[in-house]
Formats: C-alpha cells, sequence, structure tokens
DNA sequence: ATCGGCTCGCGCAA
DNA sequence: TGCGCGAAGCCGAT
C-alpha cells in the first residue's frame, strides 16, 4: 500500500496497553478491496492485537431518512453475513429511540491500541474524524480508499479535468497496481478475532420499525432500489454484460430511461459498497486486458483521453468518468472539505460574473417549496424534480439542466446553491458525496469555462435550457416515465 | 445534420 | 511568450 494513503488525524501514541485495533467503518463499509481494512489488519497483526471492525449507524445525520437508512441498512446486513464468513469480529449498531448512540465510539475506544478510518473528504466524515481525534488518547490513522490514485498523491488542486487527467495518467504510468487486496479469505485473518463483546448491544436489523423512527425529513425508499454490497456487485455484472459496450452513444440520452446505459453505481461507490478499482478490474477483466496495462501506459501521452488505458474508446470513455471526473471532485475537497458549503472558491471569472449580474431580474422567482413540490412553469423541470423525489436518482443530462434553471429562477446564487444542495442531498441516494457537490458546482461554473453569448444572470456562465434540451432529444419517453412515476400512490407530494 | 464562433486560463513548448 | 485546447451548449448559417 502507498504510504501517502495514510493520514494521522492526530499526534497522539499508540496505546500499546490497550486490547485491540479498531477499524471504524464509517464510509467505505465493505472488507474486500478496503485498503483501511488491509491497514487495520496489518496493525493487529503486527501489534498480536485483536481486530475490532465498528460500523455504526445513527438517527440524526443531516437529511436523514428512511431513503437512506434502508440503503444503508442493506449494507449492514451484508457486512454481518461477510463479517462470518471471514470471522470478523464485526461490531455494527443501529440507533433507536430506545438505544442511543451518544458516548458508544467513544467507550469503544478506550480499550484500543489505535483508530484506523475512512479517510473521505466530505459530509460529516472530516468533522466526526477530527472531533474523535482530539477526543481519544491513542492515535486516529485516515486511510484513503477513495480511488486508484491515492489523492494525496496530488499534492494540490486541479484547476480542470484536463490538468487532473495529465497527473493521473503520469501516476498511473509509474505506479500501475497499488491495489487493496480484493479478496479476503478466512485464512488470512486467522488469530485476529478473540471474540470480545462490545460494550453496548443492538437488536437484530429485522426487528426494527423504522415508522417509529424520528428522521430529520420525510422521504420513503425508492421501490426498485436495494443497497448493499451485494446488490452493487450484481449490478456491476450487468453493466458489464448488458450496457458497458453502449454507454459511449446511449449514456447522456434521456429518450428512454429503460436504455440509457448508464451503470448506476454511483449510490453504491457513495457508500462504499463498492470500490472503484474491483470496477475497473472487473471491466479489464472481462474484457483480457489487465495484465496490458503497464506496458500500454508506457506509450500513452499523458492527457490523450481517447487513447487512454485500453484500446476501447468506449471504455476509455467510462473509465475517464469513473476516474478523472470523480476524482476531480475529491481531490478539489481533500485538503478543504469545506469549500463545498458555499460558492466562494469559484474562480474568478465567474465571481466577476456573479458580480455584475447579482442583482439581474430573474425571469421567474420560485420558493423553496415551489421547487421542492416541482411547481414551476417549466413541465421538463418539474418532470427532472419529480424524478429526483421518487426514485431518488436523476438523469445526468437532465441533471445539468435542473441545476442550472434554479440559478436562473432564484433570487441569489446563494439562495439557489442552499436550494441544490439541500434537494440533491435530501432526496438523491449519491446525494452528500464530493461528486454531488461538484455536479452542483459545475452548473455554477467550476471546472467549466465561459460561454458567449452574455446572458442576464448567469452571464456568459454556460446557458442550457428546456426548449434546447426538447429540440436536442425526444423526451416522450423520459415524460412518460416520470408520469408514471406519478401514478403511484404515495404522498411526497400532499401536505 | 454539421460547422464555426463565442470566452478564459492553464500547461507546455519554444 | 505564444499556442492549443477544453463534459455535456447555443445560435445562426449552410
Amino acid at each position: 500500500m502507498d504510504l501517502k494513503r495514510i493520514r494521522k488525524a492526530n499526534d497522539k501514541p499508540l496505546k500499546m496497553e490497550g486490547s485491540y485495533v479498531l477499524y471504524w467503518m464509517q464510509a467505505y463499509r465493505r472488507f474486500d478491496a478496503n485498503f483501511a481494512f488491509e491497514y487495520a489488519v496489518h496493525l493487529a497483526k503486527k501489534f498480536q492485537k485483536e481486530l475490532i471492525v465498528y460500523e455504526g449507524l445513527r438517527i440524526d445525520y443531516p437529511w436523514s431518512s428512511e431513503r437512506i437508512h434502508t440503503f444503508i441498512l442493506d449494507g449492514i446486513e451484508d457486512n454481518q453475513e461477510r463479517a462470518k464468513e471471514l470471522g470478523v469480529n464485526y461490531w455494527s449498531f443501529v440507533e433507536t429511540k430506545h438505544n442511543p448512540a451518544h458516548g458508544i465510539l467513544k467507550k469503544i475506544c478506550e480499550s484500543a491500541v489505535c483508530v484506523v478510518t475512512d479517510d473521505f473528504p466530505c459530509f460529516i466524515i472530516p468533522e466526526q474524524t477530527a472531533n474523535l481525534a482530539k477526543k481519544v488518547n491513542c492515535s486516529v490513522f485516515r486511510v484513503d480508499s477513495n480511488s486508484l490514485v491515492p489523492i494525496g498523491f496530488y499534492g494540490r488542486e486541479a484547476s480542470a479535468a484536463r490538468v487532473l487527467r495529465i497527473w493521473m495518467h503520469k501516476a498511473f504510468q509509474k505506479d500501475w497496481g497499488d491495489f487493496a487486496k480484493e479478496v479476503w479469505t478466512k485464512k488470512d485473518l486467522e488469530d485476529t478475532n478473540k471474540n470480545s463483546k462490545p460494550p453496548f448491544a443492538s437488536g437484530s436489523i429485522s426487528d426494527l420499525d423504522l415508522s417509529k423512527m424520528q428522521f430529520k425529513e420525510n422521504v420513503p425508499p425508492y421501490g426498485g432500489k436495494k443497497g448493499g454490497r451485494k446488490e452493487a456487485l450484481r449490478l456491476l455484472r450487468v453493466f458489464i454484460q448488458d450496457k458497458l459496450n453502449e454507454y459511449l452513444t446511449k449514456r447522456s440520452n434521456p429518450d428512454d430511461p429503460k436504455l440509457t446505459a448508464t451503470s448506476g453505481l454511483s449510490p453504491y461507490l457513495h457508500f462504499g459498497f463498492i470500490s472503484v478499482q474491483e470496477i475497473v478490474l472487473e471491466i479489464l477483466k472481462a474484457h483480457k486486458l489487465v495484465s496490458s496495462i503497464p506496458e500500454r501506459m508506457k506509450n500513452q501521452k499523458p492527457g490523450d483521453r481517447e487513447n487512454f488505458l485500453t484500446p476501447n474508446p468506449t471504455l476509455n470513455h467510462f473509465f475517464d468518468e469513473l476516474l478523472t471526473w470523480r476524482e476531480i471532485g475529491y481531490l478539489f475537497f481533500w485538503e478543504k472539505p469545506e469549500f463545498r458549503k458555499n460558492l466562494s472558491h469559484l474562480p474568478d471569472w465567474v465571481q466577476k460574473n456573479f458580480a455584475k449580474h447579482g442583482n439581474d431580474k430573474r425571469p421567474f422567482l420560485y420558493t423553496r417549496e415551489d421547487w421542492e413540490s416541482a411547481k414551476t412553469h417549466d413541465p421538463l423541470w418539474n418532470a427532472a424534480q419529480i424524478e429526483l423525489v421518487k426514485t431518488g436518482s436523476m438523469h445526468n443530462y437532465m441533471r445539468m439542466l435542473w441545476g442550472k434553471k434554479v440559478i436562473e429562477w432564484s433570487a441569489s446564487y446563494e439562495e439557489a446553491f442552499d436550494t441544490l444542495e439541500h434537494l440533491n442531498n435530501k432526496y438523491a441516494y449519491d446525494g452528500r458525496n464530493p461528486n454531488s457537490y461538484t455536479g452542483i458546482l459545475w452548473c455554477f461554473g467550476l471546472f467549466d469555462r465561459p460561454w458567449f453569448p452574455e446572458r442576464p444572470v448567469l452571464g456568459n456562465l454556460r446557458y442550457m435550457s428546456s426548449d434546447s434540451t426538447k429540440k436536442k432529444f425526444k423526451l416522450n419517453s423520459y415524460l412518460s416515465y416520470v408520469d408514471s412515476l406519478q401514478g403511484k400512490s404515495d404522498t411526497l407530494f400532499s401536505k
């Protein structure tokens, strides 16, 4: 493992009288292909201590809902099963009204030699890790399982995708193959489990009554959506077999949602049910290309997106999305997770536009309630919003249009950002992720460039309109798909 | 259907 | 110092 993957979260010593090494599974909710788990195993063996894996789920995280909760719980069930197979001493804790989470993690840490956790630059994770690192009196390590290249390798922010693409290609030329252990076996983990009992009680997941939980938001799960690692691996197989070959042509077209050739893996990556490494390697295996990479990379011009990694442009295009475009968000927030909170870190040319156009008259003005209940004048915007609310996903082309219009039709840029953050984090399965934020910020010009002509509100930021979208795509099947979602009886829009 | 021009700032070659 | 070029667009000309 590249040591750049490990960052200390405090300067406290190892507590050698402790009885176990603790892996606090916060972001990457899996055992296989997980550098943090791997590092924790390594330390446990090195110190001849027990290994404990703790995965907790509280009720009070921001935008908490039954939708997000069930998705994570599916993952915990898969992890319980996998831990049993591997003989890992895995403690999962699901908070309920009568069994509060407060103080449990700290208590677990009291007997730890050290804590290993996931290094994830978004949502509550940086803050939670820093708080724990302050409170406990042992070392806390953060380990980066975010992507193939350690994010810390880059050392500075990339101003544009084309910059990061070159750096990443160079990294692969130098160091292809820094992979986390793909599949653990029981034998690998021998002697790491002394069956210590957790200092808390946690009931069985099947006994939970989610309808009685006090979530922050009232958002039901989407029927067609299952969480967890098994489902992630199944979707990957389906994608490789049935969709990947058409990725180039059928990705951005919202014509027929059933035929859209996207992987749908984004939420599974977000919760760590599957890793980027596994996706890349499984695709390469399916195309018998695994061993060709190091030799091929030697002859690549760094930054050549078309010819990157494989001789197949469709695969290369998908890899560019999965690697360059995913990683640029993780890098953007890496040292400064707080950059996600507002618009003040956008480039100068954007700031100039906003200074000039901030007081422009908005052609329409909507309130948070209008947005949320899809009550604008624009049927296409409403459809995109309904898709998000009902299914927890939004077509990737519609997502851009959706964001651009909220900017144009809100009283201020800041209000637009807050609306988009709220809607995305509340409803989307893949919200609360670095890429969700860069996706929103792209609508505000991040990683984009100016586009003429200058218009009200947006200035010379890239402009998008529903009329153009209708000309570009046949949207009948998209609109009827969204219609069919609305037909299903539930109470989301009737308050 | 396809094309060029619209604008800015970066990396890199010179 | 200058050149080339870039996630997804738009518009008007051909």
